[in-house]
DNA sequence: TTGTAAGCGTTATCAT
DNA sequence: ATGATAACGCTTACAA
């Protein structure tokens, strides 16, 4: 009943061609005449078949048009944050010209799977072990790296074993692999310099998580601040405000934000304004502060980070540091393709925009 | 310098063994002596062969270990939505069977080129001229069809075409092609009976488009409702409110519904309570609510539908359906895992739950 | 412009 | 438990 699938070898003998000669006709890598490619097309169409099978057309051509997306986490989590999204929409615009899709790829360290009986006998070391089976064997033809921790090393020590072509955006993987950077430190520098300009002396600083793991709190200099992008801008604001109380959230997210913001705005000192790290952070800082009947920006000023657009934020508009998500994405998806067209892609460094928007202003009176 | 790369020939002449042993090592597609087995790597790890080449193993397997899911839009949009982003994790968890990676495969219409000269020459029918060229080339071995209208029938032609098995969710692709659905109908309606047991007799419907492109707005029974989970949520709401006035938002987010509700909330005949589409939807007409200075659910009852957690809603616990998204992707997934497997596999219909929260109460005493 | 030929690297089958 | 062999379906030199 159901008979062996068509190929093209079928279509061209059908056409009354030879296989090379369909072939080009699907891929257009060479010319045929109009008539031609009428016969293979009407062969095709006859034989109901729909062009050449992927699988083996990437064998082939050693090249499978797949670009896998690796996130340091779960898919939900990565998908929470609107600047991942973002990336990814530049990312997918960025491989455009490699007409290729991306591959989902997330990286949870599974619990280490005690292995077979046989392991002290054997001295060589299974590198996959720790690593999703999806990443040794997807046939992906690049990788982008998104929000990587040093955590995820092992993933990437498969991908350069693979010599897959890697780009990493946000971390730091070593010397041969491109980065495509924010400036993280200057730009959160210049969100501080203005608030210092306006007048603020007590303000707060409502960072991102500063080690995977931690609880949500207060942490002073000599905590330890192992996730690059929370040390990076702390260090910015650090640079203008050294003694500014600082608090850690768990996650980037409003409502993590109204949390945090109530504890910060409940002590004694309360500031006056409030760093937040990203845009999130500040919209639940914003409610907060609603909450106990402070206005912002009169009662409290309070700034952003990412220059995302906030979903229920519609009243304010962020005082933030808006950075080109889009175009990291696409930075990345670019260094992908010049990688595979066995050119070398530089690193690149984005500069954040400082937005003044109505959530900071003047201190208030004393 | 750099030399040819290791393939499993390779590695099995230095270790001694044939070809098809080294596949089995690696596979573990049939028993290997454990010092067949240690040789193999070792030779392995000596050449710095990484594993099996996933183009040529999918050629000769016939299956790619790639599963892609389809949207009827833009990533962005896609994952602007909550639910889809819970669908997803479910679908990944779904097809965790297969070892599989997720390829995202955006299915927007691309404006039509014009095509060659050569057109009107031809009577073949280019059928992938309207589709994305992912959608014919990427090596999937299967296709979730998520939030689908009937728009994109080219897409899903093209993955029948290609005998591509299809599962999808929230749409109608044809008989043979399993679904996924909600009673969003029945759901809808017990919400409305609740709202009418507590007394509610003027009712405004906050719907989702019921045309992709309309603008936002007022409808009447006049107007045709096109897209289905419109229609089938206006259905249940209708059953019990024949004549309540109907609201069409253009997208489902909480500024959607802010806008939306501030235009419900000031006619002249406010109404008691709102029923909304979703729950982003919900948390808009809240927010509206509050600011007109009018308490929820004392003032004015909100009911939503998805029972998403949405992010700034701390406040309130959202009177709403609870749909199982996750496991309407897991379900998918299921599927997807059965017809691979040869069996056909059965639509199902989850059911919503009700979830009584904070936000809808008793009518107000006129 | 079209045809011929030679793999791409792997794994399933069937012996042994 | 291991080995020999034959595809899997396609594309690209190269030749005509």
């Amino acid at each position: 009943m159901s008979e062996r699938r068509a190929t093209i070898t079928d279509v061209a003998r059908e056409a009354g061609v030879s296989p090379s000669t369909a072939s080009v006709v699907f891929s257009g890598n060479a010319p045929a005449s109009a008539e031609t490619r009428r016969r293979v097309l009407a062969a095709a169409e006859a034989l109901g078949y729909t062009g050449p099978d992927p699988r083996a057309a990437s064998l082939r051509r050693g090249r499978s048009g797949i670009v896998g997306v690796v996130f340091g986490g779960s898919l939900r989590a990565a998908f929470h944050d609107p600047v991942t999204i973002a990336m990814m929409d530049g990312i997918a615009e960025g491989v455009a010209p490699l007409r290729a899709a991306l591959l989902l790829l997330p990286d949870e360290t599974s619990s280490a799977a005690p292995a077979s009986a046989a392991d002290d006998d054997s001295s060589v070391t299974d590198v996959t072990a720790e690593v999703p089976s999806t990443m040794t064997s997807a046939p992906i033809d690049a990788a982008v790296l998104v929000g990587f921790g040093q955590t995820r090393q092992p993933s990437l020590d498969v991908l350069r074993a693979r010599r897959v072509p890697v780009v990493i955006i946000e971390g730091d993987a070593g010397p041969d692999i491109p980065r495509i950077e924010l400036d993280n430190s200057a730009a959160q520098h210049r969100a501080a310099s203005y608030l210092r300009e306006l007048g603020h002396e007590r303000v707060t600083l409502l960072t991102l998580p500063i080690r995977p793991g931690r609880a949500r709190g207060w942490f002073g200099h000599a905590d330890a601040v192992e996730v690059d992008v929370t040390a990076a801008r702390l260090a910015g604001a650090r640079a203008v405000y050294p003694d500014a109380p600082a608090y850690a959230a768990v996650t980037s997210s409003i409502d993590e934000g109204l949390i945090s913001g109530r504890e910060i705005l409940a002590g004694p000192d309360r500031p006056t304004a409030v760093i937040a790290q990203t845009d999130l952070l500040a919209a639940g800082v914003i409610r907060a502060a609603e909450e106990c009947g402070l206005r912002v920006p009169e009662d409290l000023s309070v700034t952003g980070f990412d220059g995302v657009e906030v979903d229920g934020l519609d009243a304010y508009e962020l005082t933030t540091l808006v950075q080109p998500a889009v175009e990291k994405g696409r930075a990345a998806g670019a260094a992908v393709v010049a990688m595979l067209a066995g050119e070398d892609a530089a690193s690149v460094t984005f500069t954040c925009s400082f937005r003044t928007g109505t959530t900071a202003g003047a201190v208030p009176p004393a």
